[in-house]
RNA sequence: GGGCCUGUAGCUCAGCUAGGUAGAGCGUCCGGCUUUUAACCGGACGGCCAAGGGUUCGAAUCCCUUCAGGCCCGCCA
């Protein structure tokens, strides 16, 4: 069975309705790997709610959380000033937005695209709307079983006056501090510079520190499931002691779990968008078929690692990507494949079998041809396809627009061309000029069709007992002006005649 | 120091939740097809399932130990 569907059973024999949280800290860019936690958490609403259950899907965007450091794609000079103030009340790198929606919203654009529509929680709006009252309030009255948790749990030592709040400094910033005066909601403390501040709790001056913030949070959303990251996961980590919190203090139940893998760059290790090692989850998509990306993620089991390679492995994972769409509709996939193909649908399954360009066609076309339309009639006069319907054209000018930006941004040189307009200045021997003339003998005459053009070649080869290599390195050379190129019957086909035979007659 | 995950064919992995004769794709080799930015069709080769032990009539699968690799935690989230 696949881990969808396992993990939804699983929740279903606790009750038929369930939340399912997923989350993020917005300090910078969100990228592919932030990305498979909601992916995960999508798969497993989908197999609940496939199941007769209803699942709702919730994604938290902890805005209310402090700017750390300066990270390295932050202007120093501008944000040297602003580390420790919340993500919510600073200003973005570029624009009028906050710092916390700059990089939520291309997000949540991104995850529309992958056909994800959470529920969005402001964590900010939350503390200053009081929703986190209850649960400080119960913190707070239990203070000591709190730090006790904290402490054998986790292992670490608290300071002998620890209060479970995170103050709210004068200046704004968060901080820690010396508590002075408790009255809820009211806390004072005294800061670095031995002022007294006060902070009114119910009204989101401060935050709970994470450890208490996340099983808040599962209590306050009714939460019944969460994927998390391995950081999270460590033997006396934030679910260790969320666990004990939320059971001991705040009197609710722990929602279930799975832990997932993180997302590697091919060669480079894994993603973090603190270190800018990262392909943003945007960039990603503009890059590959939505349902592509939902499939790499669907595949695995989440506790795998994923190898991602943006360059000619993109390119592979979209034919499998097809070659797996036809099996499906040829019912020839494992019970597992099938489902996580399903589970990678973007709107719901289409009944028949949709029509299929090969991809790498389509990567040839997009550099040769200008537009769309142009790209349809080579394929129809090349015989790949016949009449195109709506879908089918949908899907076609998706995958050229990924193709467009993957070539510019991702694409190895091999795969890149460019048509000469101007015959490329080549001093060719006199063997080869010879076979250039032969070359465009054989092409005035051809059927410009891909096959009968690849043929030929063969032709050439057995009337000349030249290797079929040479003529393909030189018909490569006069049209792009390098030695190697596209799969030449089907190349030269979506060109003019005239266009090939007139190149060659320049030499 | 602690923890999690992974280890199955040359490579990438499925199978393990619920034990019942080891699977796929790619690669290799052979055959067919006039064959290339990583073509297609058919077939074959290929594995003491990391190692050792235990439970069992029976273990890739469950348990224990060891080894190897990856990562996380011990700041913050």
């Amino acid at each position: 069975m696949h881990w969808a569907d396992v993990v939804a059973e699983k929740l279903l024999e606790s009750g038929s309705e369930h939340v399912i949280s997923s989350g993020i800290t917005p300090s910078g860019p969100i990228h592919l790997g932030s990305m498979r936690e909601i992916l995960t958490a999508d798969a497993i609403v989908k197999a609940v709610n496939d199941k007769g259950g209803k699942a709702r899907l919730l994604y938290v965007a902890d805005n209310a959380d402090p700017l750390r450091k300066v990270y390295p794609f932050l202007d120093e000079g501008k944000y040297k000033e602003l580390v420790g103030f919340p993500l919510a009340e600073i200003p973005a790198p570029k624009g009028d937005e906050s710092y916390d929606q700059y990089f939520l919203r291309p997000f949540f654009e991104a995850l529309e695209r992958v056909g994800v529509y959470p529920e969005v929680v402001n964590n900010y709006q939350f503390y200053k709307e009081g929703k986190f009252e209850e649960c400080t309030k119960r913190i707070i009255d239990q203070t000591e079983t709190a730090r006790k948790i904290l402490e054998t749990v986790s292992g670490r030592q608290l300071p002998k006056n620890w209060f479970p709040w995170t103050f709210k400094n004068n200046d704004g910033r968060l901080c820690t501090g010396k508590v002075t005066k408790y009255d809820w909601p009211y806390v004072t403390f005294e800061n670095d510079n031995g002022e007294e501040v006060t902070n009114n709790m119910a009204k989101g001056e401060g935050k709970l520190p994470w450890r208490l913030d996340w099983p808040s949070k599962w209590k306050v959303l009714e939460v019944t499931f969460e994927a998390f990251g391995k950081d999270h996961a460590t033997k006396g980590g934030s679910y260790d002691t969320g666990k004990e919190i939320i059971e001991k203090i705040l009197g609710s139940k722990v929602p279930h779990h799975i832990v997932y893998e993180w997302i590697n760059l091919k060669g480079k290790g894994a993603m973090h968008s603190s270190t800018g090692l990262a392909i943003p989850a945007e960039e990603m998509l503009r890059m590959a078929p939505p349902e592509v990306i939902r499939w790499l993620i669907m595949q695995p089991q989440p506790n795998r690692h994923i190898d991602f390679d943006p360059g000619l492995g993109l390119l592979n994972s979209v034919d499998k990507y097809d070659r797996t769409e036809k099996d499906f509709y040829d019912k020839k996939l494992e019970e597992n494949s099938a489902r996580a193909f399903e589970l990678s649908q973007i709107e719901s399954l289409s009944k028949n079998k949709p029509q299929v360009l090969p991809y790498r066609h389509l990567v040839t076309l997009t550099q040769s041809k200008d537009g769309n339309d142009e790209i349809i009639a080579t394929l129809r006069r090349t015989g790949y396809i016949d009449k195109l319907d709506r879908n089918g054209r949908k899907r076609l000018e998706t995958r050229t627009k990924c193709i467009e930006e993957w070539l510019e941004k991702h694409a190895p040189e091999s795969v890149k061309f460019v048509i000469q307009k101007e015959p490329p200045k080549i001093e060719f021997n006199k063997e080869d000029l010879k076979r250039i003339n032969q070359l465009r003998e054989k092409m005035s005459e051809v059927g410009w069709t891909p096959d009968e053009i690849h043929d030929s070649f063969y032709e050439l080869q057995e009337a000349s007992k030249t290797p079929a290599k040479e003529y393909f390195r030189i018909m490569y050379s006069v049209i792009l002006g390098k030695e190697k190129g596209p799969r030449l019957g089907f190349f030269l086909a979506t060109m003019e005649r005239d266009f090939v035979t007139e190149r060659l007659g320049t030499y």
